[in-house]
DNA sequence: CCATTTAGTTTACGCGCGTAAATTATTTGT
DNA sequence: ACAAATAATTTACGCGCGTAAACTAAATGG
């Protein structure tokens, strides 16, 4: 820990005393020394608290540890808490995780990929924004660096994409509506930045029609990552308007739910399972928040886990050398029943 | 943009027709070269499409353009909500932001400081977790490098500290309500993480003593950073047990306050200003979730866009050499008048 | 115990850039 | 237009480490 203080790698080699191509080895994989030699090494490790510099090894090293993890919207507690679990798996397989946001920006999405272009990174997890992105840009990058897709998919790029299954989350949903009250309307922004929702609206029109329900979709304005914003003005709006034809509404997602019930509350509409209750609202996406809403809100939930766990060691078996055909895994959803449905 | 692949700023000094150690210059700061080869560099660069290596960049430098930014919780939006602003200021700035999460770990957040020690920044702009930081950890590493402590303030430690005023938030807060209808309680945790609930606590034991009422504190039981679920079980149990002495609540912060109002909801209590409301309920913070509670929630806001911007001018003026004493920063909230109280 | 495998040592070079010193070219002021 | 000031060029070295080659030492196995 304490000790005189160590310049570089020549220095701490002749310290511990082994050689410095061997210390060199020992830093890229502690395994790849003799148990004698590691042992010795960290030995001297403990006593002069010496780190490699980072910018002189990833210099000459054809693929450097850095991992790069790249979300859309990294305020969105959703993103946060799969960001989170991305870069705790990242660092338990030894890499350096470094995580970034878009921010809603496809400009900003495209300079990010710029960044983690010169990072010489020996991967990259990847949720693009989505319609919005740069495609060209997307497949581009792809190219020079191996970069697994999750969360929403674009096209067959990348190494592979792991998400959820958006079908099964809204078929499943959907089911989970009709059988306990009157179908569910279906509640969306009109352009969504998402092509998960385009996939949500559409299993909830085959939903239904399976069902023998006429589908309802109420499409509001508004555009960007302010949803819970766009749930709000858009939920009022079809309030006022009578646009809800049944009692009961499936939002696209949670945030839009948040919005919505908010609305519902300044309208005095009170929303559940009671009695006294005249709608019942639903999310999608299992957000962080949606334990908290008022009330408790219904929805069907990411497997942050394994969708987590899918991406990360697709991506390290990937770097690993271990190739594989571009393929999509798109994990199953578990209903979470509240009491807004 | 497109044309031959320039493998270093050798190749790329030579088409551009400048001398390696103009175009070096160059990188380091654009507007250290005359303006008719800046121009002519700029041209090269349009057509090349060339960008230094970074390693090879901040291997000799003896600053680099890093800049490290530690919050203790990322996937609170608070806290990304400050970090995404501080990021695009150092972005505006010509820094090279990095995002560091402790995930509300401290060994986590020693780790988090150890890395960015090897990244050698220009500065940091940390906010620490607070009272279960280590302290030792966080001052070396403050003597190591120019540090700026904002959000929570630990000892005298870095350059200066930027937050908010608690004292201010509190009394401004305590005082409306005060005006407005029955005094408030306090509704906090018992062993909070961050030292702002502390200054909170005691303000709003001066301001009701000044103001001529009683206090009243309750601490509810919880460990960690999962305020909502803290705020949720802690007020069932005040609530089922009649612990609040007066109709008006003021949370610590807006989190718990957000767990309390979903506590209420269950408990079929009606919170807000109206003839029918039992309750007044009112956070602290300005959370960006704040707006979209039921009912949405008074609170008092933090000035997210000068703390940011008084942070980062601080930090980028030490950087440039300014020396200045060590100095407390505390900016005033904003009142934000909703349903709740 | 010796032959074979495996691991460590020595030596040496190069990566891409920062940077300093001495020199030459260009701009500026009057 | 000419001297002074400023900027660019040339040359050269070093940063800290990766890595390859040739060699030597240590572990392994029958």
């Amino acid at each position: 820990m304490a000790g005189n203080k160590i310049r570089n790698m020549e220095e701490f080699a002749s310290v511990s005393g082994i050689s410095r191509p061997t210390v060199s080895k020992y830093f890229n994989d502690p395994g790849s020394v003799r148990d004698t030699t590691r042992i010795r090494i960290e030995a001297a490790l403990e006593l002069h608290d010496y780190r490699p510099n980072i910018y002189a090894m990833n210099q000459n090293r054809k693929l450097t540890k850095n991992v790069g993890i790249v979300v859309p919207l990294l305020s969105d507690p959703y993103f946060a808490e799969i960001a989170r679990n991305l870069e705790q798996r990242c660092l338990a397989a030894g890499y350096r995780p470094t995580l970034f946001s878009s921010h809603g920006d496809p400009a900003l999405e495209v300079e990010v990929l710029d960044t983690l272009r010169s990072l010489k990174p020996a991967g990259v997890l990847l949720a693009p924004l989505g319609r919005a992105s740069d495609g060209k840009a997307l497949e581009k990058f792809c190219e020079d660096v191996p970069t697994l897709i999750f969360d929403s998919s674009v096209d067959q790029i990348g190494l592979a994409f792991v998400g959820s299954d958006n079908f099964q989350f809204t078929t499943h949903i959907t089911d989970y509506l009709c059988r306990t009250g009157e179908p569910p309307c279906f509640f969306e922004m009109k352009t969504p930045a998402n092509p998960n929702a385009h996939r949500r609206r559409q299993s909830y029109l085959r939903a239904m029609e399976a069902f023998g329900h006429t589908p309802d979709v109420i499409s509001v304005e508004g555009e960007g990552w302010g949803f819970e914003e766009i749930g709000l003005l858009g939920g009022h709006d079809a309030l006022k308007r009578g646009r809800f034809s049944t009692n009961t509404i499936l939002c696209s997602n949670d945030r839009l739910a948040i919005g919505l019930l908010t609305a519902c509350y300044e309208q005095g509409i009170r929303v559940g399972r009671g009695e006294a209750c005249l709608i019942r609202v639903a999310g999608q996406d299992g957000h962080p928040y949606s334990r908290y809403t008022c009330p408790p809100l219904t929805t069907i939930s990411h497997n942050y886990d394994a969708v987590s766990q899918t991406a990360a060691e697709a991506l390290f078996a990937a770097i690993d050398g271990q190739v594989a055909a571009w393929k999509s895994t798109r994990l199953e959803g578990k209903l979470i029943l509240r009491d807004s449905a």
